[in-house]
RNA sequence: GGAGAAAUGGCAGAGUGGUCGAAUGCGGCGGUCUUGAAAACCGUUUUCCGCCCGCCGGCGGAACGGGGGUUCGAAUCCCUCUUUCUCCGCCA
C-alpha cells in the first residue's frame, strides 16, 4: 500500500512509475486525492466541534462540583445540537476513511528505476547465468516418470488422499525432500538468519498484511469456519511477526528463515507445462524474510540474492537470474529477481525462486516501523523476501539432470543429508 | 466442553463517572557529580490523525484488549467478541 503522503506529494510521479507496470492510475490517483482532502477538511471539522464538546463537558463538570445544577442544566442544551453534528461529521469521516483505502489498496507497488517495462516474462532481463546444461541421453526421461521408475513420489496415492497437486512422498524421495529442506534451512542459518517455524494457518489481519487478501483471494485456501488461510508462503506468517511492531535501528536488518508447507489453489493455471512436480497444491519451501532500514534495503536485496545464487551452486544445477520486467512483477513487488534452473530432460527453465524487495509497500499496511537511535520519530521499514528454495522444481531437476543409467547421483552438498549417494 | 477471574504505557502495577494520556516503581534516554563507572540527585520517556509549520516546535482530536451502547462527560457503567489465568472434563 503506497502511502497517502507521497501520493498528495508525488502524484504523477506514481501515475509515470505506474505505466512500467502497465498500470493506468490516472482515474484512481484522482479520486485518492479528492477523497483525501475531502477527509481532511471532514477532521478539521470534527475536531472543532469536539474540541468545544469537551470544553462545555468541563464546565458542566466543574458546575456540578460547586452544586450550580440549573446553570449545568442549561448548559447541557447547548451539547444535543453538536453531539449530533459530531456523530454525523464521524460517519461521514468513517466513510471517507474506507473509501480513501479501498483506492489506495487499489495501487500496486512502485517499481524500482532499474525496472523495464516489456509486455510479458520474453522481456525479462537475464542478469547472469551459471553452471553448465548436463548432457543427458536423448532418452533421458522427464521426473514424472523417474518417479515412478523408482517409486520415490506417488501422485496416485497423493490422489487417493486428498486430490491432484497433492503428492505422497516416499522412501528415498521423501528423504531427499526433508535433506534439502535441511540443507537450506542450515544454510540459511549460516548466513545468518534466524530460524522460526510459524503456524501455516493464518487469520485475515495476516493475510491482508503482505497483501495476499484481497486481491489473491482465490487462490488461497479458506477455512470458512474460522475464516483462517492455509499459508501459500511462509512470506505470509514470516512477514507478519513484525505487524505493528517499532523495531530499533540498530536492530535492522531483521533476518529470519522458514521451512513451511505452501498451499495453493493455482485456480485457473492448470493445464499444459505442469505436469509432475512442475505445480502442485501442496508442496515444500523455505523462505529467508529481511526487515530492513529504508537505505540499506538494496544491499540487502543482492545479499539474498548471492545466497540463493550460492545454493542453486551447491546443487550443481545450471541456472539463470532474472530481473522481472514491469509487466511480469507481482503487485506488491518493487524490484523482483526469479532463479529458474535448468531441467535436462522437459528442456526448459524451472521458476525455483523468486526474491524481491517491496520497500515500504508492505510495511504500510504491517505497521512495521523502525526508529533511529535518539530519534523520536517512526519511519516505515522495507521488507524483503525470497525462496532459498521451493524444493519441487529442485527436486525435478535435481533428478532429470543427474539421471545415468545405474539410478539418479545425489548432489555432492546433500550427501551428508540423505546419507546415501544414488537413488537406485 | 463446563464454572470462575482478569485484560491499563517497554515491564510491573494503581486508578469504579468529571481537571486522568493516566499515580508509583523498574527499565530507557539526557544531565549534575566522577579520571571513568556505580550510587545519589534533576529532567525526560506511548501511538495515530488534522491544523499551523522549511526544521525545532505549537494547537486540536482520537486511543486504557476489539467492536457497540448509556451519559453533557467513560479506563471507570452496560452489551458483545477475542485473549489470558485458575478449577473441572477430555485429549496427541
Amino acid at each position: 500500500m503506497l502511502t497517502i503522503n507521497l501520493i498528495r506529494e508525488k502524484r504523477d510521479f506514481i501515475s509515470d512509475r505506474l505505466k512500467i507496470k502497465n498500470f493506468n492510475s490516472e482515474e484512481i490517483l484522482d479520486k485518492i486525492l479528492e477523497l483525501d482532502s475531502r477527509r481532511r477538511e471532514i477532521q478539521s471539522r470534527s475536531d472543532t466541534m469536539q474540541a468545544e464538546m469537551n470544553r462545555i463537558s468541563k464546565e458542566i463538570g466543574s458546575l456540578m462540583m460547586q452544586n450550580r445544577k440549573t446553570e449545568a442544566e442549561s448548559a447541557k442544551e447547548n451539547t444535543y445540537r453538536l453531539k449530533e453534528e459530531i456523530r454525523e461529521l464521524g460517519e461521514e469521516l468513517g466513510r471517507l476513511d474506507s473509501e480513501l483505502r479501498e483506492e489506495i489498496i487499489r495501487l500496486p507497488n512502485l517499481p524500482h528505476e532499474s525496472v523495464v517495462r516489456g509486455s510479458s516474462s520474453e522481456d525479462n532481463v537475464k542478469v547472469r547465468e551459471g553452471g553448465e546444461k548436463p548432457s543427458v541421453p536423448a532418452d533421458a526421461l522427464p521426473h514424472w516418470e523417474l518417479i515412478r521408475k523408482y517409486d520415490i513420489i506417488d501422485f496416485d496415492l497423493g490422489n487417493k488422499l486428498t486430490g491432484a497437486g497433492f503428492p505422497v512422498y516416499k522412501g528415498k524421495g521423501a528423504k531427499l525432500e526433508r535433506s534439502l529442506i535441511s540443507f537450506f534451512l542450515d544454510e540459511g542459518v549460516s548466513a545468518g538468519y534466524t530460524e522460526v517455524i510459524p503456524p501455516i494457518v493464518v487469520n485475515e489481519d495476516s493475510g491482508f498484511g503482505t497483501g495476499q487478501l484481497p486481491d489473491m483471494e482465490g487462490q488461497m485456501y479458506h477455512m470458512t469456519l474460522d475464516n483462517f488461510y492455509l499459508i501459500p508462503t511462509a512470506e505470509v506468517p514470516v512477514t507478519n511477526i513484525y505487524r505493528d511492531v517499532i523495531l530499533n535501528a540498530e536492530d535492522l536488518p531483521v533476518k529470519n528463515i522458514a521451512y513451511t508447507p505452501c498451499f495453493r489453489r493455482e485456480a485457473g493455471s492448470w493445464g499444459a507445462h505442469v505436469r509432475g512436480l512442475n505445480r502442485l497444491h501442496q508442496f515444500d519451501k523455505v523462505e529467508i524474510v529481511q526487515i530492513a532500514h529504508p537505505d540499506h534495503s538494496y544491499k540487502a536485496l543482492d545479499e539474498m540474492v548471492n545466497h540463493v545464487e550460492g545454493l542453486v551452486k551447491k546443487l550443481g544445477l545450471p541456472y539463470r537470474i532474472m530481473r522481472l520486467c514491469g509487466s511480469d512483477m507481482s503487485f506488491t513487488s518493487a524490484l523482483t529477481y526469479d532463479f529458474e534452473v535448468w531441467s535436462a530432460a522437459q528442456e526448459r527453465w524451472l521458476e525455483v525462486s523468486s526474491v524481491s524487495n517491496f520497500e515500504s509497500f508492505q510495511a504500510n499496511r504491517l505497521k512495521c516501523r523502525f526508529r533511529e537511535k535518539g530519534g523520536k520519530q517512526t519511519r516505515l521499514a522495507h521488507t524483503l523476501n525470497g525462496s532459498a528454495l521451493a524444493l519441487p522444481r529442485i527436486v525435478a531437476a535435481i533428478l532429470e539432470n543427474n539421471q545415468t543409467p545405474s539410478g539418479i547421483r545425489i548432489p555432492q552438498a546433500l550427501i551428508p543429508y540423505t546419507g546415501f549417494e544414488m537413488i537406485d
